[in-house]
DNA sequence: TAAAAATACTCCATAGGTATTTTAT
DNA sequence: ATAAAATACCTATGGAGTATTTTTA
């Protein structure tokens, strides 16, 4: 597991909004899905509930975030 | 940066021997080399002395090692 | 000379990109 | 209609393996 995945999390959970997120980390929008979908598969959580356009933390997602916030990544 | 490379960082430091790490992960040896190499290249930092047969850990090895350890890798 | 690490190579998986499609507003 | 996310496809990189070479103890 890439710990970019992580930071990608956090960056996309405060936005709630991938192609903000894209913008912040110099990625593309399509990068940030996978990124996601990946780490959601890696952890086997559901992170963000998707309806249509929109993308919010789940429930799990939000008992997670803080955790990788706290991690930092500074390696 | 894979987060795995840490886990193979902190094992290879406690053996102070690439081969017994690759055995105590499940992986060859030339996997665990390239794991140290890459995590080095990542960090700017040699964190391993070679002299031949032997890998010692450098002061930035010995500086890194608690903080891997304490990281646990969970994820 | 035996054992440990590094290197060369091959194969396959995955990261990231562009282009496109889907879908909710 | 617009804008956001997902998907399809492509290329390049990197991960892990086997086989081999290097090195020193």
């Amino acid at each position: 597991m890439d710990i970019r995945w992580l930071k990608t999390f956090v960056v996309a959970a405060e936005f709630e909004n991938l192609r903000k997120a894209s913008e912040e980390l110099y990625l593309t929008q399509p990068a940030i899905s996978k990124h996601i979908k990946r780490l959601e598969e890696h952890l086997q959580i559901g992170l963000f509930e998707r309806s249509g356009k929109k993308v919010i933390l789940t429930d799990a997602g939000h008992y997670f975030l803080p955790f990788c916030q706290k991690a930092n990544f500074k390696l």
